[in-house]
DNA sequence: CGTTTTCGTCAACACCTGTACACACAATTT
DNA sequence: AAATTGTGTGTACAGGTGTTGACGAAAACG
């Protein structure tokens, strides 16, 4: 057991040190600084790996970034896509849709903080990459709110500027959530409180609204 | 001419020297990356000026910033303590409010685009200065209402709620607005009537809400 | 089994970072 | 006129940065 060849070559990992370096870079995202301002070699001493082997995985750094992107939309995707085949809106189920989505936000908050930062203070091919996204779920907001008899009389545009305010708001509200603590549950619920209230208000000024019919 | 003592010791530039330190910072954020991923180094060469005279001005980069915060806040509620002492708020005057917002936007975009990159990405004490700037900003919106005979029946919580949409959304907007190219007058123009369309929507839904009585 | 591919390691590089220090000139105060 | 304070400069250092290259062990493949 005293001689080992040179005992220092010895990790394989198999394919798991590409998830150690994401798991270390929304680890350090969520406590200490926006993913544009890590550095590679702190990544990957934080996954317990020497600084050149991040080249094995990732061209550079923000090849992580957009791959973290990836993978923070594909799972928040798959949740809205589940809500979205349900009823559809009324104002009954605002307050059910709003708990089911600011839980997810707590259960991934290392995501939306990454998300969160980035949205701002990226590079520009990442501010686009998630101001897409966000776009996205506006239109699909927009195209469920198209269907509801309530909105007939609304033109494509006002459509498109109601979802975008819902959306503003919600991110809005997202953000302060996430400046709260983890285990912050009285903030947590006042955010949820107000939330209800201020897209019911929405509602409301939804329901009052008249389009111009030929613009 | 030829001689001249040592020849390289020779700036006064009085008190010229911070303001170029601040300028070249706000220009840096412009151009390149977020207030935070700044250097020392590259904020005194930009300002034309050896690294070590930054101490003479600031303790280090974060005063800086605090100092940039400050500044840029204190023009931005000298205005819309102008806008506040006009009329009670209506529906009229609304297009006239925005106009005069986003065209003040416009003429200091460095300042913003400093802010809004550092809401979500700056230190804490960076993030938490600014979100009190904003919850203040809200505090004065609510006030106003109150005054408003419309709003009567509204009690003090939902009254800061209101405020709360009606600002998310202008933060929101403001930074649509800041992603746009500084020529872009049609995106401008587009942002600024859906603008107008979002916050007429929640001046419907205002009028339409019921508070509880009691609570 | 042997061969090839994958993947982590080490050494080294050129560069950038914040900051301490001593110095020199300018402006201001005495 | 002399002394003091303010402000910009050059040098220097220790440490962090991204990236190249050659090396070797483990895993996958034949």
């Amino acid at each position: 057991m005293s001689k080992e060849s040179t005992s220092r070559t010895r990790k394989p990992k198999r394919g798991q040190t590409r998830e150690a370096l994401m798991a270390a870079a929304l680890d350090l995202v969520v406590k200490k600084a926006p993913f544009s301002a890590l550095s590679l070699r702190e990544v990957t001493k934080k996954a317990g790996v020497v600084p050149t082997a991040f080249y094995r995985h990732f061209p550079d750094m923000s090849a992580l970034g957009l791959t973290l992107l990836d993978e923070s939309f594909r799972t928040l995707r798959h949740m809205m896509r589940q809500v979205r085949q349900e009823e559809l809106p009324n104002e009954r189920m605002l307050r059910g849709s709003l708990e089911v989505y600011f839980n997810y936000v707590r259960n991934n908050r290392a995501h939306f903080l990454f998300v969160s930062k980035e949205l701002a203070g990226g590079t520009p091919t990442m501010r686009n990459a998630i101001r897409r996204e966000i776009r996205m779920f506006t239109n699909e907001l927009a195209m469920d709110m198209a269907r509801f008899p309530f909105l007939n009389h609304v033109n494509a545009e006002d459509l498109q500027m109601m979802a975008g305010l819902v959306v503003n708001n919600v991110t809005a509200l997202t953000q302060e959530m996430l400046e709260l603590e983890e285990d912050d549950e009285f903030g947590q619920n006042q955010v949820l409180g107000t939330a209800e209230k201020q897209l019911r208000l929405i509602y409301f000024g939804v329901g009052m609204w008249k389009s111009k019919p030929d613009q």
